[in-house]
RNA sequence: GGUGAGGUGGCAGAGUGGUCGAAUGCGGCGGUCUCGAAAACCGUUGAACCUUUACGGGUUCCGUGAGUUCGAAUCUCACCCUCACCGCCA
C-alpha cells in the first residue's frame, strides 16, 4: 500500500509509474472520492468539536447546579446528526482505503518495461542438460513407473490437484526439506522458523494477498482463519505491530511449510504431474531491511536460492521480471527457472521479490532509525518449492531404465544413491 | 469444554461517568554539572486523520465491535486474546 499522503501529492507521477506495470489509476474517481471524504470528514469533525465544547458546558453548568434540560435535548438531536453524519463519512473513508489497498506497487527503476513475460530478461544462467542417448520422460510417467508417486490414490483420498509420495518419493521431499534448511541456516545465515499453517485476515492483509486475492485461498468454514499459500504470510507478519531495531537489521528467516492454493482461474494449466497442486511445500527465505540495503539483500537472496540449484546440480536460468509481469506488492522480482527435460522448458521454481515499504505498510512493520521510527522493507523468495525441485531431480537424473541417480549433495539424507522401483505393497 | 482473573502509552502500572491522551516509575531524547562519564537535577517524550502558506487549531484512538448517556478508559452486551486451575486430547 502506498503512503496516504505522498500518493495523493503525486497523483500524475504515480499513475505514470504504474502505466508502467499495465495498470491504469483510475485518477478522477480517486479524486472525486477524496474530495468528498475529505469535505465529509471535515463537517463531522466540525460538529463534533462543538458537540464537545458544549457537553463541557453542561457539565460546569451541573456543578453549579444549574438545571440544563433544554441543552441535553439540543445536544440529544446533535448527537443524532452527528451519528448519520459519521456513517457516511465512515462509507467514504472505507470505500477510498480499499480503492488504495487495490494499487499494485510501482516498479522499481531497474526493472525493465514490458507487458508480459516474454518481455523478462535473463541475467544469469547456470548448468547444461546432462546428456541422455534416449527420449527424456516426465515425471508423471517416472514417479508413478517407479511405484513413489500416485495420482489415483490422491484423488480418491482427497481430489484433482493431490498427490501422495511412496517410500523413497516421500523421503526425497523430506531430503529435500532438510538439505535446504540446512544450508540456508549453517550457511547463509537464516533463522529457521515453523509458522503456523493458517493465519488470520489481518495477517493476509499485511503481505497483500487480501483483499483482493481471496479468491486463491482456501478459507476455513466459522472462522476467520485461512490456510496459507505461502510462507512469506505468517513470517512477514511475525512482525507486524512492532518497531525492530534498525542496528540489528537485516533479519533473515528461513521457513518450511506446506503452501495450499486453490488455483482459481488456472484450470487446464499444467493439469499433469505436480507442477501445479492444491498443497505443495516449500522453504521460504524472508527478510527485514533498512530501504537502503533491500535491494542488495534482494540480490543476495536470489543467490542464496539459485545456490541450491548449484549444488543439487540443476541447470537453471534467472530472469529479471519486466514491469507487466510483476505480483501485486513486488517493486523488482527475480523468477528463477529450472530445467526440465521431460518437457524441454524452464519452469518457475523460485520468485523473489523486493516489496520495498508495501507490505510494511500494511503491516506496520517499522524500524529505529535513530531516533525516528521509518517503514522496513520486506524481501522474500522460495529457496526453493520442494514439489518443483523433486520434479526437476526426477527429469534431470531419469537413466535409460527409467531409474533415478540421486545427486551427490543429498546422498546424506537419503541414503541412497539410486531411487529403483518400488516393490508394490501387497 | 468448564471455572476464575485480566487486556490501559516502548515497558511496568494507577485510573470505575465530565477539565483523562490518561498519575507515577522505568526506558528514550535534550540540557545543567564534569576533562569525560556515572550519579543527581531540570525539561521533554504516542499514533492516524482533517484543517492551515505558516504558527497553530481540531477529530479519533485505553483488546475488537455494538449499545446506554448531553458526555465513556470508566456502565451494558457480544466477540477476540492472555494467564491460572479442572476435564479431554496428539
Amino acid at each position: 500500500m502506498h503512503d496516504l499522503g505522498t500518493f495523493r501529492a503525486n497523483l500524475d507521477a504515480y499513475a505514470e509509474r504504474l502505466a508502467r506495470r499495465g495498470t491504469t489509476l483510475p485518477l478522477e474517481q480517486f479524486r472525486d472520492l477524496d474530495a468528498r471524504r475529505r469535505a465529509a470528514i471535515t463537517e463531522t469533525e466540525k460538529l463534533r468539536a462543538q458537540q464537545n465544547e458544549q457537553s463541557r458546558e453542561v457539565a460546569k453548568l451541573r456543578k453549579e447546579g444549574v438545571d440544563t434540560s433544554a441543552q441535553q435535548a439540543a445536544l440529544r438531536a446533535m448527537g443524532d446528526r452527528i451519528g448519520e453524519l459519521s456513517k457516511q463519512t465512515d462509507a467514504l473513508d472505507s470505500e477510498f482505503r480499499e480503492l488504495l489497498a487495490t494499487i499494485p506497487n510501482t516498479p522499481h527503476e531497474s526493472v525493465p518495461d514490458g507487458k508480459s513475460a516474454d518481455d523478462n530478461v535473463e541475467v544469469r544462467a547456470f548448468g547444461a542438460p546432462r546428456p541422455m542417448d534416449f527420449e527424456p520422460k516426465s515425471h508423471w510417467d517416472l514417479g508413478p513407473d517407479l511405484g513413489i508417486l500416485d495420482f489415483e490414490r490422491a484423488a480418491k483420498v482427497t481430489g484433482a490437484r493431490f498427490a501422495v509420495y511412496w517410500g523413497l518419493g516421500a523421503k526425497l521431499e523430506r531430503a529435500l526439506i532438510n538439505f535446504m534448511l540446512d544450508v540456508h541456516t549453517a550457511e547463509h545465515g537464516y533463522t529457521e522458523v515453523l509458522p503456523p499453517f493458517m493465519v488470520n485476515s489481518a495477517s493476509l492483509f499485511g503481505t497483500g494477498q487480501l483483499p483482493k486475492f481471496a479468491e486463491d485461498l482456501f478459507k476455513l468454514e466459522n472462522s476467520d482463519y485461512w490456510l496459507i499459500p505461502t510462507a512469506e504470510v505468517p513470517v512477514t507478519n511475525l512482525h507486524r505491530d512492532e518497531t525492530l531495531d534498525g542496528d540489528e537489521l537485516p533479519y533473515r528467516y528461513a521457513a518450511y511449510t506446506p503452501c495450499f492454493r486453490s488455483e482459481a482461474g488456472s484450470h487446464g494449466r499444467d493439469v499433469r504431474g505436480i507442477i501445479r497442486q492444491h498443497q505443495f511445500q516449500k522453504v521460504e527465505l524472508v527478510k527485514f531491511t533498512r530501504p537502503d540495503q533491500s535491494f542488495a539483500e534482494l540480490d543476495g537472496l536470489t543467490a542464496d536460492a539459485e545456490d541450491i540449484l548449484r549444488r543439487l546440480g540443476l541447470p537453471f536460468r534467472t530472469m529479471l521480471l519486466c514491469s507487466g509481469d510483476m505480483g501485486f506488492g513486488s517493486a523488482k522480482t527475480y523468477d528463477i527457472e529450472v530445467w526440465l527435460p521431460g518437457q524441454q522448458t524452464f519452469k518457475e521454481i523460485s520468485s523473489c521479490s523486493n516489496y520495498e515499504a508495501f507490505q510494511a505498510r500494511r503491516a506496520n512493520i517499522r524500524f529505529k532509525n535513530g531516533k525516528k521510527s521509518e517503514y522496513a522493507h520486506t524481501i522474500n523468495g522460495s529457496g526453493l518449492a520442494i514439489g518443483r525441485t523433486w520434479v526437476a531431480i526426477l527429469e534431470n537424473y531419469q537413466q535409460a531404465d527409467g531409474s533415478i541417480l540421486v545427486p551427490e549433495a543429498l546422498r546424506p539424507y537419503l541414503n541412497a544413491e539410486v531411487i529403483t522401483k518400488r516393490a508394490e505393497i501387497k
